[in-house]
DNA sequence: TTTGTTGTTTGTCTTGGACAAAAGTAATTC
DNA sequence: GAATTACTTTTGTCCAAGACAAACAACAAA
């Protein structure tokens, strides 16, 4: 198994195949003795295939809210053991839509009958990609833009993202997802006519921070919605953001937080956002990225502009901030 | 102006900011004396304000050729010369379009009535942003998607990377740029008929790279002469390319590389995936990140598998090796 | 002009220590 | 039982100073 002519990485493309900060693998092989990396013959790190392997299942599991120290140390058996289980974060969700939806609804090459989220999973699994862009427009079609955003996406979202934590879904089949949403999310919003009513709402998403899909989202229910939009892309540096904001006179700056972002830096980024935007501009931060003792923590801070940060939890919460400020501006 | 209450930001923002790895500004630090940050109370370093903004603009200048070693050593009146040089890196291109084509060619707020690269580059710089998808629209209309993303896009490109560099351009304004251009290319991808001739290219970004716009250009490009395309979009781990080449049986990996990506690290990287792909799958590289020497040193590795990496200085090669490919394989 | 050799520049990796914020645990009160 | 508070452990990030190889510049020779 250990080969010597196996494929071994230096510790800069660890952390680029699992997302693992170099500091962090140093610092876990200190103190938990994993991972134990072989050496070149100038002391750098050589990591065997096998070792980022388990690196990246752990990744998985720690996003999904385990604790690294206890990963680190347990064996493999409990380790895939925990990746079977699947996540309970949302009762009453739509916990077995996957399993309901076996990938048998094919009706030959490329041609899927069946409709809905499975089918949209299934073409996704079996890397049918004309598949996947038709049940994709079928599903917009049939549900309307604002159903579709709000209900079917999220839920898709979560569908792959279980996929991938549970190791079904691999990290190029998610690509392969996000890309063919965002071409259907962006047809949909070039399709509206463009927003006009305040507040302008300006989307991005901070460095470090590459998922686009959530702000592509808020994108097509504002814009639905009469909204005016402007949207930077992805990994807007913070200064940046706020030289935008004043050229484009924005109202509302939002942030979107995949749960890949690290969750102990979502709040030091905001609140440092928020000391360089004005105070009339709100900041909306939301997504996946933010944990359940955010809103508290915020709320701990006694330092100034800590105030007029608002947490949508939801698409909804989005919606409804939107034309309450709509209602104010007016 | 160095005042106490002047906002100042740790290591890992400065990062953010400026794009220079936490060991690279301690490393200056210590050789060149520059920057040299302020602490807090428990020895960590903080940045003010104004030795950010120099970092900016020694980043944006070694982005052009320059070398970090005179950079940081020399004064502010002849570093600010430097950036107001032009990039005479392409001879006989167009050097003087934007001068030539001043920003007063507006007719009354959001109307402007000039037409091409000039009125596209006003717009941009007014914030205009339903004047610049209109300009961007015209002038693909105008000059059909062929010329449009060889000629035209390239040009605006460097155009706005010039202006990035010499300050013309904010960052942000660079990414309201990328965001729409990305949004006009995906349009035109998606009123096209989908490509079915081989070979089938799997397009897409190493981590780090979150450029998109070069992969989308070529997209447009070899969907227009009926080439099958699978774009994963970016930032894709190397191992997950490999792994999509096999699910899509594709037989080129395109990658692109842009010229603010590390050029020091693009050799490695491509050996890297080289050597995780079957042979009879074709590498081809590109991008305004790849320096002059990239071809010797390529030629120089003696390394096997080293070989079938394929150097697309234009899209124009690009197009070429498709074109052969295309022959080769029917 | 191209090719090989030398010295300099430059980013990345190393070790082992330190600390603050987050998360878990326990004791307490409503 | 649910929510606070206080205490303890966990965990990621930062620091210092040294080392080295790849990339680069400059010069020599074919």
């Amino acid at each position: 198994m250990s080969d010597s002519n196996q494929a071994r990485a230096n510790i800069a493309a660890v952390e680029r195949e699992t997302g693992l900060g170099k500091d962090t693998l140093r610092v876990w092989e200190r103190r938990y003795g994993f991972p134990r990396p072989e050496r070149d013959e100038n002391g750098d790190r050589l990591y065997p295939a096998d070792q980022i392997a388990r690196l990246r299942l752990i990744k998985r599991l720690m996003d999904r809210g385990h604790r690294p120290g206890r990963l680190v140390v347990a064996d493999e058996a409990s380790l895939l053991l925990l990746a079977a289980e699947r996540g309970e974060s949302a009762p009453g969700d739509t916990p077995a839509a996957l399993s309901a939806a076996p990938a048998r609804t094919l009706d030959g090459p490329g041609g899927v009958v069946s409709r809905g989220v499975g089918a949209i999973f299934s073409c996704l699994r079996l890397h049918d990609v004309p598949g996947l862009k038709r049940a994709l427009s079928q599903c917009l079609a049939q549900e309307g833009l604002q159903t579709f955003v709000l209900d079917t996406v999220p839920k898709l979202n979560a569908l792959v993202g279980e996929g991938w934590e549970s190791g079904q879904i691999e990290v190029f089949e998610e690509h392969l997802y996000t890309e063919q949403m965002q071409i259907l999310l962006r047809q949909a919003i070039a399709g509206l006519p463009s927003g006009s009513r305040r507040p302008t709402v300006l989307l991005t998403t901070v460095p470090e921070e590459q998922h686009m899909l959530g702000i592509l989202m808020l994108e097509a229910l504002l814009t639905l919605h009469g909204i005016h939009c402007v949207s930077l892309g992805t990994q807007t540096p913070l200064t940046e953001i706020a030289a935008a904001v004043e050229a484009h006179h924005a109202d509302v700056v939002a942030l979107s937080f995949s749960a890949a972002f690290a969750s102990r830096q979502v709040l030091p980024l905001v609140d440092q956002l928020r000391g360089r935007l004005p105070l009339q501009v709100a900041l909306w931060v939301g997504g996946g990225g933010l944990d359940k003792g955010f809103e508290k923590r915020l709320h701990k801070r006694v330092e100034p502009g800590s105030q007029g940060i608002t947490v949508c939890r939801s698409l909804h919460d989005a919606l409804a901030q939107a034309e309450a400020a709509s209602v104010a501006l007016s």
